[in-house]
DNA sequence: GCATTCCATTGGTCTGACCACTCAACCACT
DNA sequence: AGTGGTTGAGTGGTCAGACCAATGGAATGC
């Protein structure tokens, strides 16, 4: 008996791999709406419930946002949800928590060093806009500090790895952002010190 | 009227956070059983396609295997898996074409300081050790030539990245790794000079 | 012109049905 | 006792159809 190990595709696969099509063909961009569930059964040829086992996976993903009464859309990234669901396997490897974290703070580094040379001085007006009106958590300041640099960076791949790592280690580690820290960063751009941006994240802090 | 945005979950939710709980109370492992979808919808209350819509989702994730007429099996977390699903749809926008080369770049960069920190000589070593055995192709003398620093970066997390682009810019860009570039670092790695993998970076080449 | 009502559309959920596959219990024959 | 085939219960895969709640725009009334 030859045993073609051949694993049949399921419904919602093939849901999928025909959205993603779909997305490419029509452009569509995080925002747009995607045909509703039942237009999608008579293009697609395979009941609801497959249609929803594909869609439901995706939004599970982040990729999609659905609106009861509205419509399905495409999103660019965001879910707690899912994160938090996958922390619990990812930590099967105690290493990957390591690597995340590292993976993070080059980007941090990285992202500073594009703001840095693209608009350092917009960069710095802009950072001290946020301090004079953020006074709330440290978290959202945190938050409101990057999302600044990677404006002025202008790589929307970098934010967005960025932010899923930065939402995923909330899951597991409570992040401490010094003052100190921003502090030290802002003088290095008013200083124009390019260099130093590297030295700031060989220490330990960040 | 008062507009509490509150987003009520959906059934399929439920029934992840349940299993997330039974899979932690019973101390599953990689390869244990799960109940069937019918015990689950007595266990639950909830229909059976609720049931399959969340075992689809994290079925996608790659955090279970079905077998028909089996059952439904926890499965040792494959990370790539869900990168890549992730990275199936970020890539999709057209946007970030020159988004990845510049982040897949930078990933190459900071891999290079990383592993020339942990390992420099070892690398060196086997650097030479490819040269010599492989005459093939460039597009895998290229990716040899980076195996070999992200095994000394030990950042799985950052190789697993950087496979990814690289596999997609494949698709619709014609690297070209001139013998020239690789010779260079080879040169700062057997020299000591740690500064000049910035330095090399900051040309066109690479 | 504006507020209200109404209704078609959309996602959310459930029920019940049928199929293909798997596995173990059972049975018949040797 | 051992072999091999049959059968049936259980499992995932898929489908059709139904009803609900929310939405938003068109029709309506003032």
């Amino acid at each position: 008996m030859v045993m073609t190990s051949f694993r049949k595709t399921k419904a919602y696969e093939n849901v999928l791999d025909k959205l993603k099509n779909y997305i490419k063909e029509n452009e569509l961009q995080p925002g747009d709406r995607l045909p509703s569930e039942r237009e999608l059964v008579d293009q697609l040829q395979v009941s609801r419930s497959s249609i929803r086992e594909g869609l439901r996976a995706i939004e599970l993903l982040g990729l999609i946002e659905t609106k009861t009464g509205e419509g399905t859309f495409l999103r660019s990234y965001q879910s707690y949800r899912t994160l938090s669901l996958l922390a619990m396997f990812i930590f099967q490897d105690p290493n990957t928590k390591i690597d995340i974290l590292e993976v993070k703070r080059l980007i941090e580094k990285e992202a500073l060093k594009m703001a840095f040379a693209s608009d350092r001085l917009g960069v710095v007006e802009q950072w001290e806009e946020i301090a004079q009106v953020k006074n709330g958590q440290t978290i959202s300041k945190h938050r409101a500090f990057y999302q600044v640099v990677f404006q002025s960076a202008k790589n929307d791949l970098l934010e967005k790895m960025w932010r899923l790592m930065d939402e995923f280690v909330e899951t597991f580690h409570v992040q401490q952002y010094s003052d100190r820290f921003y502090l030290k960063v802002k003088n290095v751009f008013v200083q124009d010190h390019y260099q130093e941006i590297e030295k700031i994240f060989e220490t330990a802090e960040g």
